[in-house]
RNA sequence: GGCCCCGUAGUUCAAUGGAUAGAAUAGGAGUUUCCUAAACUCUAGAUACAGGUUCGAUUCCUGUCGGGGCCA
């Protein structure tokens, strides 16, 4: 049982013994604000019916049972209905003692519970941009933190690598290409199908302009323009399995993915399984027809078919063309149940952006409709947008942040910031490109996951990373500190992961940090209710924080008393302990030295 | 038009219904014979508006205004 917990068993029990009164709902402690003395507060204003109390009597009342019978409290204080419970010095050391025997400190009991998450999921026409690297970062932090809990988890993306758009950049590729390669060209594949898909675009309006200008209406220009025409054939085609286009389907896509793994090698994120849209896209139609059998989805005259949910709310919805062809609900059904079959899991997350909300309450909606027994574990990790200063990213006004290049960006920032302050002596050259990469990823990594998944952030190319104040690299550079203090403990041969003896007299800031690095578990438990990698981001700050106030504040290895010496390297040791494990989670190394 | 999300210092972000709303950054003032100044200390500055529920509201409810998204 952790100090939390000991004194919620107290106070329970302070209940029974003070006001006969036994409590069944759950009570919860909150840190005591910095103004007041204390570490923690105990609220008694929603029990003073059972108290029959004024706020001050409660508070004092249960207080005084608490420093006579509970160990860990020293003293109280009451202000309003708010207890501030002082703890004694023993409890804070008992407490760090417990974390530094701890060897599996960090990671929950193993759960008997399965998650699938999927994240990234990219178009092949394209290379990953900066909503990407938001969304891949999420859905890799989010794994991590569920791992951290105790969950199996099984990392998956489904690759949109058919379709119309894909043909676009076929038809483009065949007409302007002329046989060129990402090795002949020397760019990235991802990124030359990319060109090619925008080369599409431009002869497209060209096009369009030329027939307008002949006299056509815009609308059917639209649509009568003979490079669509041409893709939309390549997509007959393909689908006919046509030899020719599907080769060159297969090695247009081949490019794609080497980019793609450089790219997602370099965010540092990785999956258990892929799904392949043009493998899945047929899924769903027996779906739709077992919907029919039991009479939830319903014929139209035309043959199409559809759901009513206006009993949810939620209109019509279309699930089988008159011709028969599936629509993306279908197959999105289709693909939630092959991946519950495949790997049986007991909660599905979707990291995809706030704006399917609709697609995704609606697809949960129909699976419980046909009684899918998974239904109820289906969840939409829902993100926010990521808005330039010129407002939303469109990749046709070519405001588009490219992933690659501004992971790039970062780095030659990094290694700017690094050189202008002189800290790279000592460092040969392939140990100062590591720094670099460490720092400028783990400042973008930071900036995109400090934020509330749920809300849109802001990114300002300009001004948005920094590497000073509430920023990943403050938080590495604290750990570097700790590392050099720990350096030199060993060279003095101090014995800083051995359990700490002695009577101490330990500062507030002191407290203070055994506090927070208590409250780890919480906040992993917290992240992974909430699937929000931000809950410990932002701790991961305070610790740092806290930890830079008390080396301001204190001396360590110039401290006298060969003890309290002891004490401040162990804790040091276990701050650093604790950064490591909570930038892990965020997918973020920390070095040694900066 | 219908539905959904969001409005907190100049700016970017915090705050399970709890105390005098926290940080960072930009602004002002300081700290280096001493463990890494990518740091620390001090200072000034915000809950869009109007009601309601509550002992207590940034948080919950209603309306208004503003921003974004989805469906046609």
């Amino acid at each position: 049982m952790n100090l939390e917990e000991t004194i919620i068993s107290n106070i329970k029990d302070a209940f029974k013994k003070v006001f006969d009164h036994e409590l069944t709902e759950d009570i919860s402690l909150q840190p005591t604000r910095k103004e007041f003395e204390g570490t923690y507060t105990f609220v008694v204003f929603p029990f003073l019916r059972v108290t029959r109390k004024s706020p001050e009597e409660s508070g004092a009342a249960i207080g005084d049972y608490l420093k006579e019978n509970c160990d860990v409290v020293k003293d109280f204080n009451t202000v309003k209905g708010f207890l501030n419970l002082i703890l004694t010095d023993n409890a804070f050391i008992d407490n760090i003692n417990d974390i530094i025997s701890n060897e599996n400190f960090g990671t929950l009991p193993q759960k008997d519970e399965r998650f699938c998450i999927e994240y990234s999921s990219p178009n092949t026409n394209k290379p990953l941009h900066l909503g990407h690297l938001r969304n891949n970062f999420l859905g890799y932090s989010t794994a991590n933190i569920l791992k951290a809990n105790g969950y199996s988890v099984d990392k998956v993306q489904i690759i949109n690598d058919r379709g119309i758009h894909i043909c676009k950049s076929m038809v483009a590729y065949l007409k302007f290409g002329e046989g060129e390669t990402p090795q002949s060209a020397g760019i990235k594949g991802d990124h030359l199908v990319g060109n090619y898909y925008v080369a599409f675009d431009k002869a497209y309006k060209q096009e369009i302009a030329a027939l307008v200008a002949d006299g056509m209406d815009e609308e059917e220009a639209k649509k009568k323009a003979p490079i669509l025409l041409e893709a939309q054939e390549m997509l007959k085609q393909w689908e006919a399995g046509d030899k020719e286009t599907v080769d060159l389907w297969k090695k247009m896509n081949g490019w794609v993915y080497e980019g793609f793994e450089q790219t997602y090698d370099r965010m540092g994120v990785d999956f258990d399984k892929y799904y392949y849209e043009s493998e899945t896209y047929l899924l769903g139609k027996d779906l739709v027809n077992e919907g029919l059998e039991k009479g939830v989805f319903y014929k139209k005259d035309d043959g199409s078919v559809w759901a009513d949910l206006n009993e949810e709310k939620l209109d019509e919805k279309l699930l089988l063309r008159s011709d028969g062809t599936a629509v993306y609900m279908t197959q999105d059904l289709g693909t939630a149940d092959q991946r519950y079959k495949d790997l049986n899991f007991d909660k599905s997350i979707y990291v995809v952006g706030n704006e399917q909300d609709y697609h995704f309450t609606v697809l949960f909606t129909l699976l419980k409709k046909l009684g899918k027994p998974f239904a109820d574990g289906l969840y939409h990790l829902s993100y926010g947008m990521v808005d330039l200063p010129t407002g939303k990213m469109k990749s046709r006004e070519g405001t588009v942040v490219d992933a690659d290049d501004l992971m790039s960006e970062m780095v030659d920032t990094a290694r700017e910031h690094t050189e202008e302050l002189g800290k790279i002596d000592g460092f040969d050259d392939e140990q100062a490109k590591e720094l670099y990469d460490t720092l400028g990823l783990g400042a973008l990594k930071y900036f995109l996951l400090k934020v509330d998944p749920k809300k849109r952030m802001l990114f300002d190319p300009k001004e948005s990373i920094e590497f000073q104040g509430h920023t990943g690299p403050f938080i590495q550079y604290t750990h570097a500190r700790i590392s050099a203090i720990l350096r030199k403990a060993d060279q003095l041969g101090i014995e800083y992961q051995k359990n700490i003896s002695g009577s101490l007299e330990i500062s507030d800031t002191e407290k203070d940090l055994i506090y927070l690095i208590s409250e780890y578990h919480n906040k992993l438990k917290l992240a992974a209710e909430e699937l929000s990698p931000a809950v410990i981001a932002n701790y991961a700050y305070d610790l740092a924080k806290e930890y830079n106030r008390f080396y301001a504040e204190l001396s360590i290895l110039g401290e006298d008393d060969k003890d309290l010496r002891t004490f401040r390297v162990a804790l040091s040791a276990q701050i650093a302990r604790v950064i490591n494990l909570s930038m892990g989670l965020l997918g973020i190394t920390v070095p040694e030295r900066m």
